[in-house]
DNA sequence: GTCTATAAGCAGATAGAC
DNA sequence: GTCTATCTGCTTATAGAC
């Protein structure tokens, strides 16, 4: 609205504007949207009640800057940039894949840090039905930042993998490798519940991560081999998942 | 807590009692649990405010005993109720793989029915938070009423489909298809940002489902033929999709 | 069982001193 | 820019008449 609350006064960095957007970035992506209070996130940066309004209009604004920040970080997507090159060999794809996919998976799935998206993903879902205006803003932020750039480099590994397959068809592809992973975090307490499994623990974790990479190399048109041989080097060295 | 809020009080069948439970259904249903007040609950159901705290003791309580409801009469589950026989034939079980993944997905896509349980999941994963005894009742009441029997008659059809596979690589396959069904759902707005389609239109629709059907089947290790097949008779008739 | 009236509390936002 | 104090509105839940 007013032109307060635009790139160039976050240029100026008031500390309690960075204070507000850093409290901001961990409660709401620990707790979501609406269980954190205006006056949590006050006395998690350590500044007045009043400070909100002045730097971000409102709450809304706020929980909109905190998602952009994280997005830009890429706290959530450090684990794949290494990935984004060229011209993969196909078993430099295969193997990429499986990096991707366990380094995602574990990105959701790991005992929530700070930055961690997974509950912000969530809580984006849950505002659609009040604030379309906010909604649209958030979801292009989303995807322009952190969806968009994830779903090149996996369209480009899937080209390498299978090169033969239509644009279409591998974006499809792309969505349903994504959608396996996220199911584990969506429907977590569900899976976890009905399969009678501890999905942070490392054999669970393991397990599945290895099953979506060979159903989704199989899908691909993979030969046993070449699958078997990814996941050797993904899943057997000690080195495969990160941290 | 009180004997009040029991099966026992739910046989006396007040009127006012189920007129809530009704609107209770509807209404969080189509816009989540924190964005239902009890005073509209209570002007849906055309009773008074202090019924919700007579009948159910809680709005939480109320939200709980109508998840259930909506689980129990498996106004989610009938299109593939049909398809719970033994003994299928390898043919059986590739098409109603592929009855079940359209059915889910058309659950899940289609625009909100007023039972539709498509935000109720949403909204299980966000009471998490708060309140962990609702939480665990409402995991358990959704899986025993809904997920366990759904995921029961897709084991038997995966079994039929390949029965050399292990029961624990089954069961991971069955996450792998709700999975990909689901990511259309969670992400939906995304999805649809970033492959700029509209996924509540036929052609966007079907194209999805017969692709999750072809991605999981051949994932499955059946042949390109028994494949072609199976979608032949389930997407080209014009009985696909259910209604 | 159903009603009205109200309690008790917390939310986000604001006014105005400094 | 930052503070205190407060406004307004909403929530769930309750007390008590009928």
């Amino acid at each position: 609205m007013t032109e307060l609350h635009d790139e160039s006064s976050a240029r100026k960095g008031s500390a309690s504007r960075e204070a507000l957007l850093s409290a901001a970035k961990n409660l709401f992506s620990e707790r979501g949207y609406e269980a954190v209070s205006t006056r949590d996130l006050a006395e998690a940066a350590g500044v007045n009640l009043g400070a909100i309004q002045y730097h971000f209009g409102s709450k809304a604004q706020l929980f909109v800057e905190a998602l952009r920040d994280i997005m830009r970080s890429g706290s959530c997507s450090n684990s794949w940039k290494t990935i984004s090159q060229d011209n993969l060999s196909f078993e430099e794809a295969t193997t990429s894949l499986c990096d991707v996919i366990v380094g995602f998976l574990g990105n959701m799935l790991r005992p929530t840090g700070p930055q961690a998206c997974r509950i912000m993903f969530r809580e984006v879902l849950n505002e659609a039905t009040r604030d379309r205006e906010m909604l649209d803003a958030l979801v292009s932020s989303v995807v322009e930042e952190f969806t968009r750039p994830f779903d090149q480099m996996l369209l480009k590994i899937l080209y390498a993998v299978a090169p033969e397959t239509s644009k279409d068809e591998l974006e499809l592809c792309a969505n349903s490798i994504i959608g396996q992973c996220t199911f584990y975090v969506t429907h977590r307490p569900f899976v976890e519940y009905l399969r009678n499994v501890d999905l942070s623990t490392s054999p669970s974790f393991e397990k599945v991560a290895e099953h979506i990479s060979r159903f989704s190399l199989r899908s691909l048109g993979c030969k046993d081999s070449a699958i078997d041989a990814a996941c050797k080097t993904v899943f057997k060295s000690s080195n495969g998942v990160t941290e």
